[in-house]
RNA sequence: GCCGAUGUGGCUCAAUUGGCAGAGCAGCUGACUUGUAAUCAGCAGGUUAUCGGUUCAAGUCCGAUCAUCGGCUCCA
């Protein structure tokens, strides 16, 4: 049989042979750091025997699959430690992740030093460096086996499996796990480890299950790497924003406030009206969206027809709930659409009005569980640049792509395009009770949308299940520090939602027809976006989205006089700008306010305020020398009105 | 909502087996009048998240509640 390998030679061999040995085969060191192999493009287990002609790729830990199977078998070893330690805990899964591996297992709950008595326990496996052996094993066997060693989670798992499915297991000296593989040849290659943590995660995911303890860790192969990892974990906490935003003065909460009920300093609040504003102009004059205004609250009766009050009680919080004869039962909005509607159905619409582009910079409560709020970026309370879209059928296409443009733009100008994903939510046709609307409806929905963005040469993922009930979407994904994923922008095509409301327009034969309508939204929602930003920038913010953008320095109390003339010009050119007068020494000041990550300070004394100029230190370019004001003001002024990001070349991670 | 951890001035932390709540930074006041990463001195700031219990005595032990964090589930 001839064997190509990944650099294009080919290897011939007489007699069938497994992966590892031809890995031997072509050099001991590459024998020692397979993980598994790639055989015609499909990653299989190290023991394969291959008998045919075929490519391989011997995958080592640099790749992503041998990577999965490495933390894998550290995975194995993991759960062969908790047996030893805890011979009544009964094994569920234990998958590699993105970040490592986890397993679940259903026992008590274990603190830190249980996790590490676990940790020197598997420091113990791997030093036995028991070979792993895979066998197969008939369903009756499996369950038998299974049932023998007190797994009855595994057992579940195999009576779930398709009646053709191989079961395979794999034996490391005694203990025996159900699994698909691949594994490494034995426990010995792995080299440094940790548990991270652990919590509780219900079996199969569903909270109708018993809640399991799931161990976290992680494994490289070389030590430096995981002490890389874990130096990487302490950084990525200087940018999360849930820190750095209440280090920063942007916002903070209140025990006696309430859960997701963040509060906005007057510097937070700066960088959200100036979002705000920009949104808002942008929006009404050069996107040709008309602006609302509709109420926080309704009757019951609005939510009833739109279906909320029906499907989505427990998202709502719910006024007079209780109250007497007489007193209405109201609803906070979760979202503004029918409220829009309502707009829309005010006057009789002609074909020749649509589209019609209503936004507003709408506040939304939404009552979600307890457990589920974290910092700016999950909240009870907050703000979305919210709009729809009624149109013509016809022009959802071209609608759709202004839709999408305008997303575009907005995180270009942020300068945080690079970190999105597009997704399109797709529904799920195996639970088409949830959604409204036939097979036809959701194909052709869920078509146009993906011709928008390949259109418009968008990469994009499609996800089953994620769609609203009344029509997919084109969701922009970003992802936090931790690498966990928020929707930051949002765009709905709905066909159904018209009807519901009884909406309409008269076409141009005179007669009545039903509009479709888009939902989206342009930035998303200010919170997370501010989360976002602080992240991105970790504090150090573009100049125009700044809350103090410039602060004058007198070098003693007797500039103060000049400082203050120099910060009131620049307040009427607009820019916002504080002096600081205290009589502190001039590095002292400087100190500050570079820990404030205010981009621009002006060091201000004698030769300044006799000729009129600004020694300008820039977080951009540190010292840029002294200038005269006007020329600092009207180069301010253009980085401000252009946008401008600029890059940050000094004294990056001021800390 | 579920599992777990945590909660001491604005921030970072200390307080021995239960025995007088303390420091640095930030803040304020005064002195200094300063040229590019920390001038000196003084002052003020706490019902130890909240409520209840045990005890001669609780930051410390017990219970409940609230909030924060790490996950699970959820996010139309």
């Amino acid at each position: 049989m001839k064997i190509t390998l990944k650099d294009g030679s080919v290897k011939e061999y007489s007699q069938p042979m497994s992966i590892i040995d031809i890995a031997a085969d072509l050099s001991e060191g590459l024998a020692r750091m397979a993980c598994a192999g790639e055989v015609d493009g499909k990653v299989k287990d190290l023991r394969t025997v291959i008998d045919s002609d075929c490519s391989l790729n011997i995958l080592t830990f640099n790749d992503d699959a041998g990577k999965a199977a490495y933390r894998h078998t550290t995975s194995h070893v993991l759960a062969e430690a908790v047996k030893r330690l805890y011979p009544d805990a009964k094994c569920a899964i234990g998958p590699s992740i993105d970040t490592g591996f986890y397993y679940d297992f259903d026992m008590e709950p274990l603190d830190r030093a249980a996790l590490d008595a676990i940790e020197a326990e598997m420091k113990k496996i791997i030093k036995e460096g028991n070979e792993l052996k895979r066998f197969t094993l008939s369903r009756a066997e499996a369950i038998e086996l299974m049932e023998k060693r007190g797994e009855p989670y595994k057992v579940e798992l195999i009576n779930d499996l398709p009646e053709d499915a191989e079961l395979s297991f794999y034996d490391q000296g005694g203990f025996v796990d159900l699994c698909a593989g691949p594994h490494l040849m034995s426990t010995k290659p792995i080299k440094a480890f940790k548990l991270i943590s652990s919590s509780g995660a219900y079996w199969r995911g569903s909270e109708k299950n018993k809640m399991l303890t799931r161990i976290y860790g992680t494994a490289f192969t070389k030590n430096a790497d995981l002490d890389a990892y874990l130096a990487h974990l302490e950084d990525i906490k200087k940018r999360d924003h849930n820190k750095l935003g209440r280090e920063m003065k942007l916002f903070l909460t209140a025990d006696v406030i309430g859960q997701g009920l963040p509060l906005f300093t007057p510097k937070g609040t700066k960088m959200i009206m100036t979002l705000q504003r920009w949104m808002e102009d942008l929006e009404d004059n050069e996107w040709g969206y008309v602006r609302t205004r509709t109420p926080l609250m309704a009757k019951s009766d609005l939510y009833k027809i739109s279906g909320h009050w029906d499907h989505y009680m427990d998202g709502m919080f719910i006024l007079n709930k209780d109250a007497g004869e007489g007193k209405e039962v109201m609803a906070l909005r979760p979202m503004t659409c029918p409220f829009q509607y309502y707009v829309y159905m005010n006057e009789q619409r002609s074909y020749r009005d649509l589209p019609y582009r209503m936004s507003e910079t709408s506040t939304l409560f939404r009552n979600e569980d307890s457990g589920e709020m974290h910092g700016l970026t999950r909240v009870r309370q907050f703000t979305i640049t919210e709009g729809h879209i009624v149109l013509r059928p016809d022009q959802a296409e071209e609608e759709l792509t202004r839709c999408v443009e305008l997303a575009n733009y907005v995180m270009k100008t942020l300068g945080i395009d690079g970190d999105v994903t597009y997704r399109l939510s797709k529904w799920d046709p195996e639970n088409k009770e949830k959604y409204e609307g036939d097979e036809e409806y959701w194909n052709s929905t869920q078509q146009y949308l993906r011709d928008v963005m390949n259109k418009n040469g968008i990469k994009f993922t499609e996800a089953d299940g994620e769609a609203a009930f009344y029509g997919p979407k084109i969701d922009i994904q970003a992802k936090n520090v931790y690498g966990k994923e928020d929707t930051m922008v949002t765009i709905q095509l709905d066909c159904e939602s018209a009807q519901k409301f009884g909406m309409y327009y008269i076409d141009a034969d005179g007669n009545k027809a039903q509009p479709w309508i888009i939902h989206r939204t342009s930035m998303g929602c200010y919170e997370r976006t501010l989360a976002w930003l602080i992240e991105h920038y970790a504090g150090q913010f573009p100049t125009w989205l700044c809350p103090e953008q410039v602060r004058v320095l007198p070098i003693s109390e007797k500039y103060n006089d000049y400082a203050d003339s120099v910060r009131a010009e620049l307040k009427k050119a607009g820019i916002l700008a504080t002096s600081d007068s205290r009589s502190e020494k001039i590095g002292y000041k400087i100190r500050e306010a570079r820990l404030e990550r205010i981009p621009y300070m002006l060091v201000v004394g004698a030769k300044e305020a006799e000729e009129g100029l600004v020694s300008v230190r820039s977080r951009f370019l540190g010292d840029e020398g002294a200038k005269p004001l006007a020329d600092f003001i009207a180069a301010i002024r253009e980085e401000i009105d252009g946008k401008v990001i600029r890059k940050i070349e000094v004294e990056e991670n001021a800390q």
